[in-house]
DNA sequence: GATGAATGAGAATTCATTCAT
DNA sequence: TATGAATGAATTCTCATTCAT
C-alpha cells in the first residue's frame, strides 16, 4: 500500500520534516521538493497548492490517529477508561513523531480562514471520538448532568491540546506520556478535592 | 492619559480592527495606517516593524487583562472563588472586545519563532495569576496533591483558551460569559461525578 | 555560443542600454527586464541582485577588452608600440559601444564599498596588461629608471581614463580614436620638449 | 569670518566626516544633522537638498584649493616649476584632510546628471589654473606643439586624479606627497627616456 | 507522469523633506 | 532662526505556480 503513489508519500514526509524545521512560511515548495527528491512541478501533480500539502499532512496523520484511537478505546469498557486510553495514545503517537507534533501544534495554527475551515473539517472525526466517549459517560450516568456536552468536549480537547503545545514549545524536553495519568485524573475528578 | 502618544494608541486600535477583519497577513501596513489616520511612515516611528504592531497589541491589552484580573480576584477569598472570578472576567473582557478576541485567538497564533517567544514573554504575567490561585489552593489544602502545579495551570489555561477559540471560530454567536460557571465547575470538580 | 544562456546575455545587453540612458539608480529592475524581454523574476535566476547586474556587465565586457588587448599587443614588438596599440584599441572598442562607455565611465563609479572592491578585482587583469608593457619597457631599458612602476601604470591608466571620461561627458561629440596618437606621444615623451 | 553662519560650517564639516565614513547614500540627513549638532530641519535652512550639501562641500573646499594654488604658483617662474608646485600642493592639502580626500575621490563620483553638471562647474576654476600653466608653457615654447591644449590638461588632471584615487582606495597607507616629484617628472619628460 | 526554467504579482520599509510650533 | 514629528513616494526581490518539453 505504501508502494502506491510513492511520490505522494515522499512529499508528505518531506514536508513534515521541512516544515517542522523551518516553519510553514519559510518552507518554500522547492525546499520540500528537494527533501522529497522530486521536481518542484511534481508537487502540483499531487497537491492543489502549498496549503494543500499542509492540510494533507494533517488529514493523512489524523486519519491514522482516528483509526488507532478507535481501535484502542474499543478495548476498554468504561468511559473513564476509554478517556484515559485516548489521552495516553494521543501522547504516545505524538511523542513518536516529534516533527509531526511541531507541525500540528504550531505550524498548522495558521490564520487563513479557508485553512481554518479545512482543519476543523479534518478534526471532526477526531472530535467525534471524544464525543462518543462523553456520550457513553452520560448514558452510564457518570458524567455531570446539565452541562452542554460540547463544552465538556472543549475541556478535554483544550487540556490535551494545551499540554501538548507546552511540551512542544519546551522543545519536548520532558516525557509527555508520563503526564497522561495525571491529566486524566484532573479531567475526571477536577482540580479540587472538595 | 489617552492624550499621551495619541498616534501610538490610534495605531494600536486601528491595527486590532484591521487585523481582526482581514487576518494579519492580509493586513497591509498601509491599510492599518489608513484606518489609524496616520501616514504609513508614522507607523515606524512607534513600531519596529509590522510584527511589532501585533506584539504591542497583545502586550498592551494583556497588561490591562492582568491589571483587571489582579484587582478582581483580590476581592474574592477562596481559591475556587478567585478562579471563578478569573474565568468570568476573561470571558467578559473578550466579549466586550470582539475584534481583540479574534486577534488573540487566531491571528496571534503565528509560527515565527521570535514572535512565539515574545508572546510567551507577554503571557507570563497572566499565567502568574493562574499560578498564584493554584498556589493558594494548595496552601489551603483544597487542590489535589501530588500533581505538578504547572500541569494544573495548563488545564486551566487550556480550558479557557479552547472555549474562547471555539466561540471565536463560531463567529461569537453564543454567550461566552454564560459558560463561565459551567467551565469553573468542570475544572474544579471534574467531568465525572464519581 | 551566443545560443548558450541566451537570457543571461539578453539581460546584460538590456542593462547596458537602460543604465546608459537612465543612470543606474533610475534603472529599475523591471525596466531592465522589459528591455531584455524577460520577466522581472528571471533576472534573479541569473544575477544575485541589481548591483550584480552592473558588476557582471563590467566583468563580461572587461574580459573581452583584456582578450582583445592581449591579442593586439602581441602583434607589436616594442613596449612603445604596444602601448600605442593598447590605447588605440581601448579608444576604438569604447567608440564602438557608446552605451558601454557611459556605463563604465560614469555609472560604475559608485561609492558602495563592496562594489568598489568588486570593480577593482575585475580591473586587475586589465591593469596587468599595462604592467606587462611597462615591465618590457624597463627590461628594454627604455623606461625611466628609479620610478615606481605602479606609479607609471597610474599615469597611463589616468590618462586613458580621463580622456575617455571627458569624451563621454562631452556627449562623445568628437573622435576619441583620433586622439590616440597624441595621447601616446604625450605619455611617452612628456608634455614638455626640453 | 568663521563666526558667521556657524551652523553652515558645522554642517559642512559634519557632512564631510559622515559621508567619508559611510558613503553618500548611507549618510542620512539626520545622521549629518546629529554630527553637526543641529536639528534635521535646520539643514534645509542652509541647503536646498541633500545633494546640495555634497556640492557645497566641494565648492567650499575647491575655492580654498584654487586660492591656495593661485598663491603658490605665483611664486614660481617657469611653467614646469609651477606645475610641480601645483601637484605638490594638491597632494599636500588632500593629505592633510583625509576625510575630504575620500569625499572628493569616491563619494562625489555620483552619476546623477545634474550633480555631474554642478561638479564640472565647480571644477572650472581649478582646471583654469592648469590651463594657465599650460598656456604659459606654450608661450615659452617649452610645451610640445601641435597638440590640443585641452588634451594636455586632461593628461595632467588624469595623472593627479588617478594617483590620488589610488592612494585613497589603498586607505592612504603611503605618502602621497613623496610621489609629487616623480609624477611631475613623468608628466614633463614622459615615461620613456628615448 | 516528471521536470525545472520562467513567470509576475505583491508589500514592507526607508528617509529626504516639510511645516506647525 | 531652530526644531523634530510627521509625511508618503518609491522599488527590490521572493516564491508559489505554470507549462513546454
Amino acid at each position: 500500500m505504501i508502494k502506491k503513489r510513492p511520490k505522494y508519500h515522499q512529499i508528505i514526509e518531506g514536508a513534515i520534516e521541512v516544515i517542522a524545521q523551518n516553519g510553514f512560511h519559510a518552507s518554500q515548495v522547492s525546499k520540500i521538493a528537494k527533501k522529497a527528491n522530486v521536481a518542484d512541478g511534481t508537487i502540483y501533480l499531487y497537491f492543489k497548492n502549498k496549503e494543500d500539502i499542509l492540510i494533507s499532512v494533517f488529514r493523512e496523520k489524523m486519519a491514522y490517529f482516528v483509526e488507532e484511537s478507535a481501535k484502542a478505546i474499543d478495548m476498554k469498557e468504561s468511559a473513564s477508561d476509554k478517556l484515559a486510553e485516548f489521552i495516553r495514545l494521543h501522547y504516545t503517537l505524538l511523542s513518536e513523531s516529534p516533527y509531526l507534533a511541531i507541525v500540528t501544534q504550531l505550524e498548522l495554527r495558521q490564520s487563513k480562514p479557508e485553512l481554518r475551515y479545512e482543519i476543523n473539517n479534518v478534526l471532526k472525526d477526531y472530535l467525534n471520538i471524544i464525543d462518543s466517549i462523553i456520550n457513553q459517560g452520560m448514558e452510564e450516568g457518570n458524567i455531570r448532568e446539565g452541562v452542554n456536552p460540547k463544552l465538556i468536549r472543549q475541556m478535554v480537547f483544550g487540556a490535551i491540546d494545551e499540554t501538548v503545545t507546552t511540551w512542544v514549545m519546551e522543545a519536548q524536553r520532558y516525557s509527555l506520556v508520563e503526564q497522561a495519568e495525571d491529566v486524566h485524573q484532573l479531567l475526571v475528578h477536577g482540580l479540587f478535592t472538595n
